[in-house]
DNA sequence: ATTGACACCTAGGAAAGTCAGGTATATATG
DNA sequence: CATATATACCTGACTTTCCTAGGTGTCAAT
């Protein structure tokens, strides 16, 4: 797109990745799911999607990774936001604000 | 991204542009300052991101275009909303705003 | 015993945006 | 007059992101 921020419209995925790791530590298919809850079925992230995602993050220094056991007793990656993932979040947040602003102003233009 | 609905993300370009379109008929290199201006110089739409979008936006069969002369006497390519463009429009700003409300729904949750 | 939900993964392709180039005309500046 | 800047259009190569469509393995329920 064509933001002087470039890092909407493809990072929604992370934006909403991020928040939602924010809430705890959480496996990545739960993540997906609790994405969906939250949003009330409209967000429906496909798992070649997600698992891209979570590797991408990871390497950008914003989730940390381990492996540990769920409740129903299975093995499962847990992911946390590290601290340099939390100030991402921050500034993620306000920069969607931002975006989400500056597409409110055109769309209210009058006719 | 990952939403049921496959057209944004990506598609806020297209809705922008359509937006300003519909304001009247205005060729593509007045389309990106009207988006500059108007999003406050939040969103500056690069060359080679616009024209490419154009001809998309023509294709689809949502935009017209039309040579003719600007005030300052210089040949332009006019484009203007076709009826199919406006329907769609009407969709792609509910599409928008169901987005923004699902993101928003995420956001907001407390940690 | 098989199905379905859980939980992870990747490869290939399509779409969109950026960067960096290009053409041409009109106006302003030296 | 020459050159620079703004206007106005365009494209090709590259990158990133997402989706589709596969794959593995475990656990619970039928």
């Amino acid at each position: 797109m064509t933001q002087s921020k470039p890092e909407f419209l493809k990072g929604a995925l992370d934006l909403l990745i991020l928040k939602v790791v924010a809430l705890g530590p959480i496996h990545g298919y739960a993540i997906s799911q609790r994405i969906q809850q939250i949003s009330r079925d409209y967000f429906q992230v496909q798992q070649g999607t997600l698992y891209p995602a979570l590797h991408r993050l990871e390497n950008r220094g914003w989730l940390g990774a381990e492996w540990r056991d769920t409740d129903t007793g299975r093995e499962a990656k847990f992911y946390s936001l590290t601290k340099k993932g939390r100030k991402h979040l921050e500034a993620e947040m306000a920069s969607w604000a931002q975006m989400s602003n500056a597409v409110a102003l055109i769309l209210r233009t009058a006719e």
